[in-house]
DNA sequence: TTCAAGATCGCCAACGTTTTCATCGAAAAT
DNA sequence: ATTTTCGATGAAAACGTTGGCGATCTTGAA
C-alpha cells in the first residue's frame, strides 16, 4: 500500500540502512549514493512511517496540548501559537480539551503521554501535588502556571496588574472591585496577590467578589454584587467576565464608563468588537504557545538539565472605551 | 521504562499472545486466566503502545482535524464536538489550523494522513478537483462542505436562509444586502444560492456586496458600502462579519435596529454578548463535529461502501436585538 | 609491498504489538 | 477404547524503522 523504506532501497539499489542514513545522517554515505537515494525517495514519494520510527527511537514526533476550554477565545489563540511553532519544528499536535473539568485533566495527560514526546499544559487547574506526580512521568511544560522546578511560560502578572491599577488611579478611581475567576486557576491566584499588593501600595480600596466561572455568564452573575459594592471601577479576572459585567450593567441602565469603569484581562479579539470596547491588559497568547513549545523542545533535547527553564513575557494595557474618569 | 505486554505476561504467568487476547478478544481465553491477566494489567498500569499496535494493524487510533482558522469562534466549537466524539470512541485528535491559507491545506492533509486513520476536513477552501485527488488517498469526511461521493456533514442552508429572510420580510424589509464571505468557501456559495432563490420567491431586492474575509474586519470594511446601498437590512456571511457591520454602524451613528437590521450566521457565543445582541441563524457546530467523527468511523468500518454517507443538520434562527421593523 | 585507518555500506537485531499457525489436553462422538 | 472436535494456549513471524557491528574497499603512511 504505502511506500516503505524497502521500496526506496530497491529503487536505489542499496540496503534499507543506507536509505535511513542517506536521509537522516547524510554525512555517513557517499555523496553519489546519497543523491541516488534521495532522488528515489522523492520520486516514490517516500515518507518514513513515524510510528515505526517512534517504536525504535522512543520519539514520536508528536506533542500534546491540553487546554481547559476551547470555548474561551483565549485558548484558541494559545493553540495557534503552539501549532505554528510545532509545525516549524516538524512536530504534530495532539489537542485535548478538558471542558473545565479539573478531575479529567490527569487522566487526559496520562492518556496523551503514551503517544507524545511531551506535553504543553495550558492553565491546568489541578492542584500542585497532582501536577508534580504527573511531571515525574512525562516531559511537561506549563503555560500560564508556575510551579517550582517545572519549565513554565507565564506573563508578568505583577506588572500587568500595576498597569491596570495605575490606569484606574490615574483616572481618579479609589475604590475598585475585582471579580475573581476559578479558585483552582493559578492565574487567578496570582492576579489576586498582585492586586492586593498594588492596591496596598496605591492605597485603593479593594473589594473582592466571589469566585465565578471564567465565562460570560460568570460576569453576568457577579455584576449586581459589583454594583452593590459601590465601587467606581471593576477589574474582571478575564475578558469574558468583564464582558458579562458590561452586558449586565447595560441591561440595568448603568452607563459604562460614565457610571463605572470596566477592565478585563487577556485581550481576546472580541474585546475590541463590543460597544463600548473593552479596556484590557493584553496577554501574549500566541507567543505563550510558541514559547511553550520552545521550552518543551529544549527539555526534550537535554532532559537532565537541573534548572527548569522559565519564561516570563511582557503584557500591555490596551486602553479602550470601557474605562474613563471616576465619577465619585 | 514503560510497562509492556511482556511485563503483564510475566506477572500473569502467561504468554504475550494470551495477554493480547485477554484484552481485545476476551471470548477466546479461559475466564479464569482472562481475569488474572486483566488484574495484572490493571495493577501494572498497562496500556498498549499504540504505535506498535498501529504498525501491525495499520490503524493508528488517531484522526486528523483541519480547520481554516481557530481565531473564528465557529471552529473551536466544531473542534470541541470532534474531540468529544473522538474521545468517546477512544480516538485521539490531531489538530491543524491553516490560517485561512488555501494553498496550505493539501500539504497539511498529506502530512497528517500518514499518522491518522482518517481526516475530518472542516470548511476546506481548496477547489473541488484538488479535494477529489486527496480523497482518493485518504479517508476523508467533509464538514461544512458537500461534494459528490464524499461523506459530508452540512447544515440545511436553504431552510436556514428561508428562516432568515422570512424573519426580515415579516418585519417589513423589502431591500436586503448580503455581505459575502470568501469566494472559496462552499458555505458562502451555498448561502448566496439559497438567498437568491428565496429572495426571488419572496420578491425582495437583493444587493450583494463584495467578498470579504470572514472576520470582524471584513464586516467593518463592508459596512459603508452597505449603507450606501440604501437597504433596510443586511445579512452577513457569518457572525464575525455581522459584528463588524454592527461596530461600524454604531461608529457612524447609524442605529441598529432602528435604522438598519443586522443578521448573522453561526450563532457564536459572542453574538449574545454584544449590545445590541445579534440576531443570527444558529448552525449546529459541536453537533457537526460529532457527526463528522461518526461518519468517519463509519467510513473506516466499511471502507468500500458505494454510497457516501451524508448528514444534513437543522438550523435555528435566534432572534435577538439587532433586527427590528423596517424603517422605510 | 604491507598494514593501519578511514570511508562506505550491508546484515541483523530490536522496538511492542497482533495474528497465524501449531500444540496439547480434554471432552465428545464413534 | 479410539478417533474427532474443540477450547485454550504458546511460539514465531510480521509490521517499518533504526543503529550497532562487522565486512569490504580505498587510501596513504611506513
Amino acid at each position: 500500500m504505502a511506500v516503505t523504506i524497502k521500496d526506496v532501497a530497491r529503487a536505489a539499489g542499496v540496503s534499507a540502512s543506507t536509505v535511513t542514513r542517506a536521509l537522516t545522517m547524510p554525512e555517513l554515505v557517499h555523496p553519489e549514493t546519497r543523491d541516488r537515494v534521495r532522488r528515489a525517495a522523492a520520486t516514490l514519494g517516500y515518507h518514513p512511517n513515524r510510528a515505526a520510527r517512534g517504536l525504535i527511537t522512543g520519539r514520536t514526533g508528536n506533542i500534546g496540548l491540553l487546554v481547559p476550554d476551547l470555548g474561551n477565545p483565549f485558548f484558541p489563540s494559545v493553540v495557534k501559537g503552539v501549532q505554528a511553532r510545532a509545525h516549524e519544528a516538524d512536530y504534530a499536535v495532539f489537542l485535548a480539551d478538558t471542558d473545565e473539568d479539573e478531575a479529567a485533566e490527569a487522566g487526559l495527560v496520562r492518556r496523551l503521554s503514551k503517544q507524545v514526546d511531551g506535553i504543553v499544559l495550558c492553565s491546568p487547574r489541578m492542584p500542585d501535588e497532582e501536577l508534580r506526580t504527573l511531571v515525574a512521568d512525562t516531559p511537561v511544560v506549563l503555560v500560564n502556571r508556575r510551579i517550582a522546578r517545572v519549565p513554565s511560560v507565564t506573563a508578568e502578572f505583577p506588572d500587568a496588574m500595576r498597569q491596570a491599577v495605575s490606569h484606574l488611579t490615574a483616572l481618579g478611581h479609589r475604590r475598585i472591585a475585582y471579580v475573581a475567576g476559578p479558585r483552582s486557576a493559578w492565574a487567578n491566584r496570582e492576579r489576586v496577590r498582585a492586586l492586593r499588593l498594588v492596591a496596598g501600595e496605591m492605597s485603593v480600596d479593594l473589594v473582592e467578589i466571589g469566585n465565578v466561572l471564567p465565562m460570560f455568564e460568570g460576569g453576568v452573575a457577579a455584576a449586581d454584587q459589583v454594583l452593590a459594592a459601590r465601587v467606581t471601577a471593576v477589574i474582571g479576572f478575564n475578558d469574558l467576565i468583564a464582558l458579562g459585567l458590561l452586558n449586565r450593567f447595560t441591561a440595568r441602565g448603568v452607563a459604562v464608563p460614565a457610571d463605572i469603569s470596566v477592565l478585563g484581562f487577556d485581550d481576546i479579539a472580541l474585546a475590541a468588537m463590543v460597544n463600548p470596547s473593552l479596556t484590557t491588559v493584553a496577554l501574549p497568547k500566541e507567543q505563550s504557545g510558541r514559547a511553550g513549545v520552545d521550552l518543551l523542545l529544549q527539555l526534550l533535547a537535554e532532559p537532565d538539565r537541573q534548572t527548569a527553564a522559565r519564561r516570563e513575557l511582557p503584557t500591555q494595557l490596551m486602553v479602550r472605551g470601557s474605562t474613563g474618569p471616576a465619577n465619585a
